[in-house]
DNA sequence: GTTGTTACCTGTACGC
DNA sequence: TGCGTACAGGTAACAA
C-alpha cells in the first residue's frame, strides 16, 4: 500500500531511468486505469520526451514536453523495469533504453494526462514535510472530526495512508479517535514532529513492504520491521508492553497501544 | 462548504 | 481438498 514513503522512494529509484528519455510507445491494457484519462491515447505520448519527475503527496507526476503524466499507486500499483507482461500489466510505456510497465492487480490506481497538473492534483493539502507546526495546528484546528480521519484526508496534508497515520500517532501518544479541533497547539506540535519523523526514517528505508510493494528496480522496502502499533495487534506495545489493539477508527483499521496514547 | 458512508477491486487468510 | 467469506484500504461519488 503505497504512501508517501514508498512513493517517494519509487520516484527516486524511476527519475534517473527516465528523466531526458522519450516515450518511443505506450500501450493500455485495462480501460478502468485510465478512468480520469479517458481520451489518452498513445499517440498523444508518442515521440515526448521525459523531462523531470516528482512525487506529489502520493501521486507520481511525469513532465512531458506538452503535458504531464499523472500516475497514482492506488493500493497495489507498482512502476517496474524490463519485467515480463502479467495478467496484471495495465499499461507498457517503450523508452529509448528500457520498458516501463505499469502493473496494479486491483486496479484502485489510475493513469491520467493533461497539459496542466490536474484539478485533483492541485487541490491536495501541503506536504507533510514542508509544512510549519503552526500551519498543521491551524490545519487541524478546522477540522471537526477525529484526528486520525484528518490526517488521512489529503486536502489537510498529502501523502499520510493508514500505516504513517498509526504510526505517528503513537509516537506522539495521541488516541487517534481524539477530536482534530480538540488538541492542543503542545500536542499537534508533538504530532507534528513524530509525523516528519516517521516519515523521514520511513524514506531512509525505502518505504514498508506489507503485501507486494516494491520501487521499480523490484526492491522491498525494510520499515515494516520498524512498525511499533501498525499489523502489531495482540503484540506487546514496545513501549510498555500493553497488547497492543486494533479497532476501526474513520473507516479504517486502526492500531494504537491503549495505555501510551491517551 | 464539511463529514461520513459506500463502491470499486482481487489476492490472501481462515473456518468449516 | 475445496468452497465461501471476511479482510485489506486510497479515492471518488454520493448522502446528509
Amino acid at each position: 500500500m503505497p504512501e508517501l514513503p514508498e512513493v517517494e522512494t519509487v520516484v527516486r529509484s524511476l527519475a534517473p531511468r527516465v528523466a531526458g528519455r522519450h516515450i518511443v510507445s505506450a500501450e493500455f491494457l485495462a480501460p478502468r486505469v485510465l478512468r480520469h484519462a479517458k481520451d489518452l491515447t498513445p499517440e498523444v505520448l508518442q515521440g515526448q520526451s521525459i523531462s523531470s519527475i516528482e512525487r506529489r503527496g502520493k501521486f507520481i507526476v511525469i513532465l512531458l514536453e506538452r503535458g504531464a503524466l499523472v500516475i497514482h499507486l492506488g493500493m497495489t500499483g507498482k512502476l517496474l523495469f524490463d519485467t515480463p507482461v502479467t495478467p496484471y500489466t495495465r499499461a507498457i510505456f517503450g523508452l529509448d533504453d528500457s520498458t516501463l510497465l505499469y502493473e496494479d492487480v486491483r486496479q484502485f490506481g489510475s493513469i491520467e494526462y493533461s497539459a496542466e497538473v490536474p484539478e485533483r492534483v492541485g487541490r491536495l493539502g501541503p506536504e507533510p514535510l514542508e509544512i510549519t507546526p503552526e500551519e498543521f495546528y491551524r490545519a487541524l484546528h478546522a477540522r471537526n472530526t477525529v484526528v486520525k480521519a484528518a490526517l488521512l484526508n489529503q486536502r489537510v496534508v498529502r501523502g499520510m495512508g493508514n500505516i504513517y497515520t498509526d504510526e505517528a500517532l503513537f509516537r506522539a501518544r495521541i488516541d487517534p479517535r481524539t477530536k482534530a479541533n480538540r488538541l492542543s497547539r503542545v500536542r499537534t506540535g508533538r504530532l507534528h514532529a513524530a509525523m516528519v519523523k516517521v516519515l523521514r526514517e520511513a524514506i531512509r528505508n525505502r518505504g514498508s513492504s506489507i503485501s507486494n510493494y516494491v520501487d521499480s528496480e523490484g526492491r522491498k522496502g525494510g520499515f515494516q520491521i520498524l512498525h511499533r502499533v501498525y499489523g502489531r495487534a495482540g503484540k506487546p506495545c514496545r513501549e510498555c508492553g500493553t497488547p497492543i489493539r486494533k479497532t476501526v477508527v474513520a473507516q479504517r483499521g486502526t492500531h494504537y497501544c491503549p495505555k501510551c496514547q491517551k
